[in-house]
DNA sequence: CCCATAGATGCATAATTTTGCAGATATGCA
DNA sequence: TGCATATCTGCAAAATTATGCATCTATGGG
């Protein structure tokens, strides 16, 4: 079995894990830093159940690591390019019926990058 | 509906597309320049009637375009950008049960970006 | 006009994923 | 110990995708 298609297998692999909106929010909102299980569940405004499958998901495939603190589960990222990497798609999203595309690719980045103040600003 | 749940799903959208071997390798493929249906099919060593079916998805999403000449059929990436910025993915790939990881990735990267003498490389 | 070649499409079936929910665990505290 | 909090796991139902196959269209040649 030809290596090219081993590594495209491996490669599918992983956009799969990233082919959901939901891990993608979470990815992102890691980029940013460590968090709890709570903490996206509130941020992503998902029940935390779902949180923990996706995360399961994410761990399995040894996306994101956890670290434990008392009864909290810390995640971050095992490879904190991931989230800019993701964003380097962008250019590559079906525009059609949108707006301007390189200034709607700048307000998306920037919409990603900022610090949501607490998580209002979605 | 929040911008950001917008842009994830977009970007789950485009993973999605690509969240698939075959179409994978044919994007890869499409990275080294134009190619017929054909060429494809047997670069790929897959019936035909695949290929046209990965190639319609793709193409209903802008990532490939079409170019007819004759009864042939020549496809090329609308972002030839695609093909190397999937590349740059290798690093998050899960490489459990693997060899050197570093050197794994340039080995891989270097097997995609050689142009196959003929395609009995593979 | 007829045939062969190159692709595209439609569909039913099979294979994968996602989601919600109902328990498990594990930890800290009274 | 008993209880609440935080998170995980297992499973079946629902939703999506992938695949194979039969059929249809378009083009070029004789």
């Amino acid at each position: 079995m030809p290596s090219r298609v081993i590594v495209s297998r491996d490669l599918a692999d992983l956009m799969r894990l990233l082919a959901h909106a939901d891990r993608l929010r979470l990815i992102e909102e890691l980029g940013q830093g460590e968090k709890t299980v709570s903490e996206l569940a509130a941020a992503l405004a998902l029940p935390s159940t779902r949180i923990s499958q996706h995360l399961a998901l994410l761990r399995a495939h040894r996306l994101v690591a956890e670290r434990r603190n008392g009864r909290s589960h810390f995640y971050h990222l095992t490879h904190p390019q991931l989230a800019t990497w993701i964003l380097d798609a962008l250019p590559f999203v079906d525009i059609r019926n949108r707006l301007g595309e390189a200034e709607h690719i700048e307000r998306v980045r920037a919409l990603w990058s900022a610090q949501p103040p607490h998580h209002n600003v979605e």
